[in-house]
RNA sequence: GGGACCGUGGGGUAGUUUGGUAUCCUACCAGCUUGGGGUGUUGGUAACUUGAGUUCAAAUCUCAACGGUCCCA
C-alpha cells in the first residue's frame, strides 16, 4: 500500500481498486465498473440521501436518458456550457436520425418542457423532484475514478416555486438535507458562493460546498443553483397566480455525486486502507475465529447470529484457507469499523475482543454486553472519524497575507478578494490556484490581497 | 487547451539503450503443513494493448489508434 500523505494520487488509485470497490480495466476510458463493495457503499448512501429528500417533500422521479438536440439548445448559456462535453447518439441502427440526441450531461433540459405542462396554476406549485441516475459528460482528459468520470452517478433535484423568496428557502432546505449527508459521511466541508464566470451554466447564482482532500486540492461535493426565472422564461415554464396572472415560476436545484464516494475514500483512509463510516458501511462488524483445539467456529457464529438479528451489518469471516493475520489486514483494507477475533481464551470465558479501525488496541467485552459495545463503538468510531477529518480540514486551510504565502501553502489559501475577475486572474496566474467564490458559512471582510479594495474572505486553491 | 512519460500472465515488475531462448514477486489451481497480526513448502496454469511499417527476425526500432499516469495553462 502507497504512503498516503507522500503519494496520495497513487494511494487512492491503488486503494479503490484492492478494496474492490471499483474495477478500472473496463475498455471505455472514464467508465469504470462498480464493484459489490463499492456499489453497496454507494447504494447505501443513496439510500440515505433518499431518505431525507422524501421526508422534505421532495419526490423520486427516473427521466429517459436521451434528450434531444432540440431541448438542450432551448437555453443558450446552458447549451454553450455544456457542448463540447455532451456524447451524441447519431443512429439508429444503420440509419442517420433525423435529430441528434445526447446522454443527458444533467437533466435541466429533460425535465423542463415536461415541467411546462405539469405546471399550470400556483396549485400545482411548489413541484419539487429528484431522481438518482448517470449522466455523462465527455471528459477529453484526465480521468479520475469518482472525482472525474464519463459515466457519473448522479443525484439532481429540480424544484419550482411561485416566488424568488420561496426558491431562496428552498435552497435553505437543501442546506438542511446536505448537513445530515455531510453527517453519515462524517466529512467536514466549507460553502461558498461561485464566482459570476465560474457558476452553473444559466444559473442566477451558484453555491457549492467544497472540501479539502490530503492532497491539498479542494474537490466540489454539493452544488445548490438558483435560477430564478432564467429557465422557466425560455423553457415557457408558466402559472396563474391567485388574480389569474400569468407569472415565470422560480426554479433551484441541487446536485451530488459519486464525488461524495471519492471524499470519503481521501479523507479517512490511512496507509492501512479505507476507514468507513460505520453507517455507509457494507460491514460494520466482521467476526475473525482463531482456529484452535478447541470449537472455536460454533461459539463465533452464536455470536454473530446475535449481532446479525440486532439489525448490525455483521460479517462472519470463516474462509478456511487464510490466516488470522491475513483477515485483520484484509479487513483493515476495506475499512471496516469493528472487527472481533474469538479464539479459545474467549470461548473459554464467554467474552469477545473487541478491534476499533480507528483506534490501536483490544478492548475484552463479555458477551452479554457485547450490543451495547458495538453500538457505543460504532459512535465513537463516527466521533473519531469526524474530528479527525475537521482537523485534518483545518489543517489544510491557511489565511494567505500575500500572494507569496498562497504561492509556498501547498493546500487550500483563505485570503480577501474585492470580486473581481482581473484580481482572481492574478491571483491564479501567480499562484495557481483557483478562485472558489466567498466563504458563506463565514462572514470577514478585509483588503483585497490584490487591489487592496475592499473586499471579503474567499477560497483559492487547486482543485479536483 | 498545451506538453511529458508509460502500456509485458489477474495485479506489480525485469528485459527495450545494443532486434534473436521473456525474469522475479504476488495472485490463482492441486497437495501437505500452519493458524492470537499478511504461515511454510512442493508441483502446476498463466503475458509482450491493437493496427500498419522497417527487417531473415520486433516486447525491443518507426507511425497511428486506444488506454493509463503526471506536469503546465
Amino acid at each position: 500500500m502507497e504512503n498516503r500523505k507522500e503519494n496520495f494520487s497513487q494511494w487512492y488509485n491503488e486503494i479503490i481498486e484492492t478494496a474492490g470497490m471499483i474495477d478500472k480495466r473496463y475498455p471505455v476510458k472514464g467508465m469504470n465498473i462498480w464493484m459489490p463493495y463499492g456499489l453497496k457503499i454507494s447504494q447505501q448512501l443513496d439510500t440515505f440521501i433518499r431518505k431525507y429528500c422524501d421526508s422534505s417533500g421532495i419526490n423520486e422521479v427516473s427521466f429517459p436518458l436521451l434528450i434531444t438536440r432540440g431541448q438542450l439548445a432551448v437555453e443558450f448559456e446552458h447549451l454553450k456550457g455544456f457542448e463540447g462535453q455532451v456524447f451524441w447518439v447519431t443512429k439508429g441502427g444503420t440509419d442517420q436520425l433525423e435529430e441528434d440526441m445526447s446522454l443527458r450531461p444533467t437533466s435541466e433540459s429533460a425535465m423542463y418542457p415536461m415541467f411546462s405542462l405539469w405546471i399550470r396554476t400556483h396549485g400545482d406549485l411548489p413541484l419539487k423532484i429528484y431522481q438518482i441516475v448517470n449522466v455523462y459528460r465527455y471528459e477529453t482528459k484526465h480521468t479520475r475514478a469518482f472525482l472525474r468520470d464519463r459515466e457519473i452517478h448522479f443525484f439532481e433535484a429540480h424544484t419550482a416555486h411561485e416566488s424568488f423568496e420561496d426558491a431562496e428557502k428552498e435552497i435553505e432546505e437543501y442546506l438542511s438535507i446536505w448537513k445530515e449527508v455531510a453527517r453519515v459521511m462524517c466529512v467536514p466541508y466549507i460553502i461558498h458562493r461561485r464566482p459570476e464566470w465560474d457558476k452553473f451554466p444559466g444559473a442566477r447564482y451558484s453555491n457549492a460546498v467544497d472540501t479539502v482532500m490530503p492532497s491539498g486540492r479542494t474537490l466540489q461535493l454539493a452544488t445548490l443553483h438558483q435560477y430564478a426565472e432564467n429557465f422557466s422564461k425560455p423553457y415557457e415554464i408558466t402559472y396563474s397566480d391567485e388574480n389569474g396572472e400569468k407569472k415565470f415560476v422560480h426554479q433551484t436545484t441541487y446536485g451530488m455525486s459519486s464525488r461524495l464516494i471519492g471524499a470519503m475514500v481521501g479523507i479517512h483512509g490511512d496507509d492501512k486502507g479505507l476507514i468507513l463510516p460505520p453507517d455507509l458501511a457494507p460491514v460494520q462488524v466482521v467476526i475473525v475465529p482463531i482456529p484452535s483445539g478447541t470449537d472455536t467456529f460454533s461459539y463465533a457464529k452464536k455470536i454473530y447470529e446475535m449481532i446479525l438479528a440486532s439489525g448490525i451489518r455483521v460479517r462472519l469471516d470463516d474462509r478456511d484457507s487464510y490466516t488470522p493475520g491475513y483477515k485483520y489486514n484484509d479487513w483493515e483494507m476495506r475499512g471496516v469499523p469493528i472487527r472481533i477475533e474469538i479464539g479459545e481464551r474467549e470461548v473459554g470465558s464467554s467474552s469477545v475482543t473487541l478491534v476499533l479501525r480507528t483506534e490501536k488496541g483490544r478492548k475484552k467485552v463479555e458477551s452479554s454486553k457485547l450490543l451495547d459495545a458495538i453500538n457505543e463503538s460504532l459512535n465513537l468510531i463516527r466521533e473519531h472519524m469526524t474530528s479527525k477529518a475537521i482537523e485534518q480540514l483545518g489543517s489544510m486551510l491557511k489565511d494567505s497575507l500575500s500572494l507569496d504565502d498562497m504561492v509556498k501553502w501547498n493546500g487550500a489559501s483563505q485570503a480577501a478578494w474585492c470580486g473581481k475577475k482581473d484580481c482572481a486572474d492574478e491571483i491564479e496566474a501567480k499562484t495557481e490556484k483557483i478562485c472558489l467564490g466567498y466563504r458563506l458559512d463565514i462572514e470577514k471582510s478585509g483588503e483585497c490581497i490584490v487591489c487592496g479594495n475592499h473586499g471579503k474572505l474567499a477560497t483559492f486553491s487547486r482543485t479536483y
